[in-house]
DNA sequence: TCTGGGGTCCTAGGACCC
DNA sequence: TCTGGGGTCCTAGGACCC
């Protein structure tokens, strides 16, 4: 915790939802739900008009449907999220160079590292209000809402409590105060897990927690969770705001539409997904050591399975064979609703010699055969994870009409409303799918 | 037609080593 | 003729975050 107030939290509003009515001009003002679109999906971000209807995230989207079944519900489009996000990182390190992304739509920065050296409250003020300000601009349309504390555990409540589009300066000396009506749920790290635990000792709001002693929290929680939530009870948070954080794992994983039980089918993922990692993890100049195959079983018990090589590979033969022999090891009979692979243990350069304890212990060598490429027709489950295609909300252009987004599209029709951010709430046609004028962005 | 995907961190037991 | 103790690595699972 520091004297001054100089680290900042900003969050975009209903970020995914936020970009698609700002290109979708017919959207804007109605419910919009972003996520997977399949049987199987869950909500990504929920406009605020459609979480009035309880709708929020991670929600199952055949829940959210049964809820807001008038709203637009849209797959994203990450290319667009991508871009507005890398605009708003840029704001912030126009601030400082300091800047911590958490994700696309969030991140920290740390002032006093900047050009900004006055960190008193007018001035952190004034300097927030700007940005919120250059943000919306900049973006055409989306607003943030930010948070200024003297830790980052305050500066994100700031910025909670300041949402939608609003911005809150937590002043040093007032963050006992700030906080102790606020949930226990506002502390990081506590989940339904542990505040089941903490509900049973009596506790439902932060204040709650400073009543017990640190040792009946630590009893409670264990050691590092009990130390970690009574510290910040107290809003006591030293973190630093650290830029250039180093990816510790890259996983790919897949949900079926229905469950997979055919060993071939399983392969086959393996394979795709395995070249997905590899390319990731060569992309950033990684060798990894340690892959690992995770399951989910139709009744949503997850397995892992991980294997260390004594050398280090990025190579999408290696990671699938190993992947493909933990599987071995797992009782396939029921099926598995997701597969995913992953690889961690980095290391910055290839080893030599890449081998692998076998099954009995014994060290073996291998060569790198070219992985087979699935059979035509592929299973659903095998198919490339990217394929363009007419999904709902996604970008097209027609030669005569102009530019558009796909409502809807099936039984070799789509329905496109033909506008854009520029031009107002345009009108609906229905085309057919392969009509030739009709292109995706 | 029941519940995503991509991550981080912690715990706990066993192997192994000195 | 009762067998320490610490540190590190690996594996599996789980909580949590956005």
């Amino acid at each position: 915790m520091r004297l001054a107030a100089s680290i900042l939290h900003l969050d975009l509003d209903a970020f995914f939802a936020a970009v698609e009515q700002r290109d979708k001009p017919s959207l804007r003002g109605k419910p919009v739900i972003v996520g997977g679109v399949g049987s199987r999906g869950v909500v990504s971000t929920a406009s605020y008009e459609a979480r009035v209807f309880g709708v929020h995230s991670a929600m199952p989207m055949h829940e959210a449907r049964r809820l807001c079944p008038h709203a637009a519900f849209l797959s994203g489009r990450f290319r667009a999220y991508r871009e507005s996000s890398q605009i708003v990182m840029g704001l912030l390190r126009e601030l400082s160079p300091l800047v911590e992304p958490l994700s696309l739509d969030e991140a920290f920065v740390d002032l006093t590292g900047g050009a900004h050296p006055d960190v008193s409250p007018a001035a952190v003020t004034k300097l927030a209000e700007d940005l919120r300000a250059r943000v919306q601009a900049d973006t055409h349309g989306l607003t943030a809402s930010v948070g200024v504390g003297t830790s980052k555990f305050i500066a994100k409540v700031g910025s909670e409590l300041a949402k939608p589009d609003g911005l809150r300066v937590i002043e040093p000396g007032t963050e006992l105060d700030t906080i102790a009506d606020l949930p226990a749920r506002a502390i990081p790290g506590v989940g339904p897990a542990t505040m089941e635990r903490l509900s049973r000792l009596g506790v439902r709001t932060v204040a709650d927690i400073r009543a017990l002693s640190h040792g009946e929290v630590v009893r409670e929680l264990g050691k590092a969770n009990g130390e970690w939530v009574h510290h910040l009870a107290f809003a006591r948070d030293d973190r630093p705001v650290s830029p250039d954080r180093e990816a510790k794992s890259i996983s790919v994983e897949d949900t079926f539409s229905t469950d997979v039980r055919d060993r071939d089918e399983l392969d086959a993922v393996i394979e795709r997904d395995a070249r997905i990692v590899a390319e990731r993890v060569a992309q950033q100049g990684l060798f990894a050591r340690t892959i690992t195959l995770k399951v989910k079983r139709p009744d949503f018990t997850i397995l892992s399975r991980s294997l260390t090589l004594n050398g280090a590979t990025d190579r999408a033969s290696t990671i699938a064979r190993i992947a493909r022999r933990l599987l071995d090891d797992v009782a396939v009979e029921d099926g598995f609703r997701l597969l995913g692979v992953g690889v961690a243990g980095f290391t910055p350069a290839a080893q030599e010699e890449l081998f692998e304890p076998d099954a009995e212990g014994a060290v073996v060598t291998h060569t790198d055969a070219d992985l087979p490429l699935p059979d035509a027709p592929a299973p659903e489950a095998v198919r490339p994870r990217w394929v363009p295609s007419f999904t709902p909300g996604a970008d097209v252009v027609h030669d005569e009409h102009g530019a558009g987004w796909v409502w809807g599209a099936g039984l070799g029709r789509v329905t496109v409303r033909f506008e854009t951010r520029e031009t107002g709430p345009g009108p609906v046609r229905t085309l057919s799918a392969d009509d030739p004028a009709l292109h995706l962005v």
